[in-house]
DNA sequence: GGTAACCCTTACCCTAACGTAAGGGTTTGA
DNA sequence: TCAAACCCTTACGTTAGGGTAAGGGTTACC
């Protein structure tokens, strides 16, 4: 489960607002329609497959799931191909048909990213669950991964306050220069004594010229 | 300046501890090597050449500052070939010559890519900053663009904080799960009534089975 | 029954930030 | 004067997470 590798920053979409062009945003599909359900192997079977249509859950076909999650309908085909998620049915023109579930799933995805998963990490995530043979050990396995995740988080927290640190410093620095006179050139900034703290200029400052 | 593209986390890799493997680790060369100072262009010529080779700042070859910098010399090739950092000087076999200052660029250029530049923007801020004819303006500039940067490592933090949240609460979700019989299957979780705050599972719980 | 708006599968494309290898000089210490 | 340890340039390879396009069905609605 390869660490070390920079994490995801200002990537997730969120919400994604809909689209005003997408004005009819219909669920796509009437509830009447023919249906293959994925009976998921090894599951319950018969137990809530008929009575549960009075809500919202009427089954959306990617395109919907996709505006829902944010995502792309292409990265939904993604996350399919690497076992991440499966469509709960398929229509009977073989569209893909998904509960409300699978938003929950696909968010989960996302934070996972975000902490810094990779999708291959998350398929072997998703293997261990779905071979687990007991389910207290597996959910202390996921535990541990969570632990160490919780801890790289941490790190990661405390150097990008360090980051924030530095970057405001360098605002500081910098707000000295708008009484500077516009003629000057960065030549001079190296006699400049207008600074405050002048002894040491900020990292993000001294960098600029260090070449 | 491309936005919204996932940030670096567990990157970069600190100080690179020197290898024990690396026991003679010499600065590489002695001092009276001939050598060809590369005069920076536009900069005060003659002022400081001869006289400062009291302390370390011998000039180091590029494996040398690899190491200490802790990047590879790839990385190092790599800056050079995108005119993000130029060697001091060559020595007469043409090898690549490096003052302290470039270390402190090197070290920039990591803090500005862990706070999600990429190379390609840092290229543009260089030659922002080599193309200036007015200090001030310069600076101004480079301060709206920092300005920036920290409203956005803010938000990432705010993001990076939640997730954290999120993985506190999926620890403590688990925790409970030390308790339960080796032999249950992952299918009794469902209705497990174990934890706490049965109500709602934590997102990065559910997610597991919501397939 | 026609058509716009979707969806399906397959498959090649793309970028960033290096990694790695090849073929050949350079330095330095023994 | 020789070898180990560096370094040089050039250039192709790699990985992740999708993007995009092609060719061809499906649905819903009029």
């Amino acid at each position: 489960m390869a660490n070390n590798v920079r994490l995801p920053l200002f990537a997730s979409a969120a919400e994604a607002v809909p689209s005003p062009t997408a004005q009819t945003v219909t669920p796509s599909m009437r509830e009447g329609s023919h249906v293959t359900e994925a009976v998921a192997p090894g599951q319950a079977q018969g137990a809530a497959t008929a009575r549960d249509d009075e809500r919202d859950d009427a089954m959306m076909q990617v395109g919907d799931l996709a505006r829902e999650a944010g995502k792309t309908v292409r990265a939904i085909h993604l996350y399919e191909e690497l076992q991440l998620l499966r469509p709960a049915a398929r229509s009977k023109g073989r569209y893909r048909l998904y509960g409300r579930e699978a938003l929950v799933r696909i968010r989960w995805i996302g934070k996972l990213q975000d902490m810094g998963f990779s999708l291959t990490d998350i398929q072997t995530i998703v293997r261990d669950w779905e071979e687990s043979s007991s389910a207290p050990r597996t959910m202390v396995k996921m535990r541990e991964l969570y632990a160490k995740k919780l801890e790289e988080t941490q790190a990661h927290l405390r150097k990008m306050q360090m980051l924030e640190h530095d970057l405001r410093a360098s605002l500081d620095y910098l707000d000295t220069c708008e009484v500077c006179d516009p003629a000057r050139l960065l030549t001079a900034c190296t006699s400049c004594d207008l600074h405050d703290c002048q002894s040491h200029v900020p990292d993000l400052i001294a960098g600029f010229r260090a070449n």
